[in-house]
This record gives C-alpha cells, structure tokens and sequence, in this order.
DNA sequence: TTGGTTGCAAACAATTTGCATCTAA
DNA sequence: TTAGATGCAAATTGTTTGCAACCAA
C-alpha cells in the first residue's frame, strides 16, 4: 500500500555493485553484455519474461544475444538480485528484487492476465510448520492465486 | 498420517460413473482410449506424468496413443477427477483425486526429488485474504514449499 | 596469453495440432 | 449416418547447447 516508502531505500548503484562483486567472487567474467543485461532488468518495474530482458538489453547493448539473457539470469537469480517467478504458464516471469524482503504470494487475474506481487508475512511461517510434518526444512516456499474480479450477487454475465 | 482412513470411502466406480456422466453431459464420447487412461490415472496411487500415463494406459489398451493422453488430461482435470500440479518443473504432474477436500500443499524435498502432499487446511482462507488485498476472489491457490532434510546443528557436509 | 564468454544456429523436450481415417451414438 | 475422436507425424515454443571466434583479466 505504501511502495514509495518500501522503495525510497532502494539503491541500484548498491545492486550494480553487488552485481560485480558476485561475479569477480565466483570468478566469473564483467562483460558489456552481463552489465547490459543487468541494467535492463532493474529498469523494469514490473514482471519481465526473458525475451522482454532480451529487447531491453539490446537497447543498451546491441551485441545481447538469447543465449546469453538465458545464461545470465540463472547468475542473476543465484545472486537473489532477481526473483524467478513461475506461474504455470509456459514461460517464466522474473523481478528484479528492490529491498524489501517480506515474502510475496503472486495473485493472477485470469480475467487481466496481470499478476500481483502481495506481501505475504506468515507465509514463510506458514511453510516451515507444513514442511516439518513430514521432517524437512523449507528452502523457499511460493503461494499462488489464481482469482477473478469480485462478482456482486446480482452479476449474471458469463465469459 | 492415517491415509486408510482417508481412502477407506473411496469407491473407483463411483469415480468412473461420474467420469462417464460428464462425458455424457458435455457431449463427449466414451471411447475405450478414454476410459483406458481413466483407469491408468486411478491405479496410479502417486503423482503421474503424462508420459507416465501413456506408459500405463497402454497396458489397458495398446492403441492409446500420447495425443489422446495430452487430449483426455485437460478433461479429467476440468472434471475434477485429477488434480495437475505444477511445481515448476518443465513438464507437469498429475494426481487422482480420491475423496478428501482438503486443500494441500506441495513440498518438495530437492535431495531425493520426492513430492510430499500435505492438507493445509488454512490455505484457503489465507488465499483468499491475500487476494482480497486488489479486489479479487479465488479460483484456486497452491502452495509449494522446496525443502531439505532438517540439518542438525553438528552437520557440517556439504553437497 | 588464455580460459571464460559470446553469437549463431541447431538441438531439445514437453505439448499441441493438421489431417485422413475411424467409430460411438 | 455423421460429428466427434483417434493415431501419426510434423509443428510449436521456451529454453539449452555445441562450436569457433572473441575478449577480459
């Protein structure tokens, strides 16, 4: 309810560099095209899909292959700069991560096709007593809604 | 913890007759690829895949093939007679459905692959209280939890 | 200098689809 | 009889990979 005030802390300079440290600390290579890939990704403020990532990158680099957007984002996901979010559609959804880390449920408007990113606090809480019925500890957990606009009683129309 | 019990009511050929009525109530056939593949799902007492399926429906009817395997899932899950379930991997699984409403939670242990299915009473309710957040109702809410073994403070072994 | 990185195009793998043939009702 | 269903194989689609050229350290 309040994202001016979650993101005002947010400091992509900070990501950038955290970026490059994590590179240079698995001994991976600072590329033109990683930093290229890395910028489109936090330029979006919404929900991206790879090829999404692909067209932003080559804006800024023009040399950004596929292949290298679809190697890098598993490098930006490991590094928790980027949130993988999958749905269950035959794509995947990524998010650059901005602060902020309460865990999220995902609602999908399937009349919209939007998704929501919602603050969900007793959902780590929530998953840990659930893994533990069967003797395991939870690494991540993700809480997905599909939902529709609210029907008032007297709404008949379908479809 | 008592999976007796919960299975002790349920009657296959209850399911095969509601599968047949809704076969016959939506003006679909009921060919022998059909009930093959219904009978396959349901000797399944764990979580299948499509190939899977193909695998055993087979075993009851030579000419099935994986077209009509992928062509009868949407309608046995539209049925409610199996349950898919994503947990992100590229391909999905599926699940007979054998009484018991309640809702559940996957957790998937990533060190022996195993995916757990545990009632979560509450899911519901708490999908429904995060959805509500941006004026939308539930459809369908999943839960998945990726764990481990729970590691004892002494264990200090890596991969 | 040189081993990691790249772009390209081919390869992959799960799923879907076009079509001629078949069959349940 | 005939509209719906089937098997087959080709198509689709997001993603991965082999390889020769490239370049960051």
């Amino acid at each position: 309810m309040n994202p001016v005030i979650a993101n005002a802390s947010f400091d992509i300079d900070k990501a950038r560099e955290t970026f490059r440290e994590y590179l240079t600390g698995k001994g991976l290579r600072i590329t033109n095209q990683r930093l290229a890939i890395f910028e489109a990704a936090f330029k979006h403020s919404e929900h991206f899909t790879a090829e999404d990532l692909l067209v932003h990158a080559r804006e800024i680099d023009r040399s950004v292959s596929r292949a290298t957007v679809y190697r890098t984002l598993p490098i930006l996901t490991e590094s928790e700069l980027v949130r993988e979010i999958d749905v269950g559609r035959d794509y995947k959804f990524y998010l650059a991560s901005r602060g902020s880390h309460i865990e999220k449920a995902q609602v999908v408007d399937v009349e919209s096709d939007k998704i929501y990113e919602i603050d969900a606090p007793f959902l780590e809480w929530y998953a840990r007593s659930i893994a533990e019925k069967v003797g395991l500890e939870p690494i991540s957990q993700r809480l997905q809604v599909q939902a529709r606009p609210i029907r008032r009683k007297d709404d008949s129309k379908e479809g």
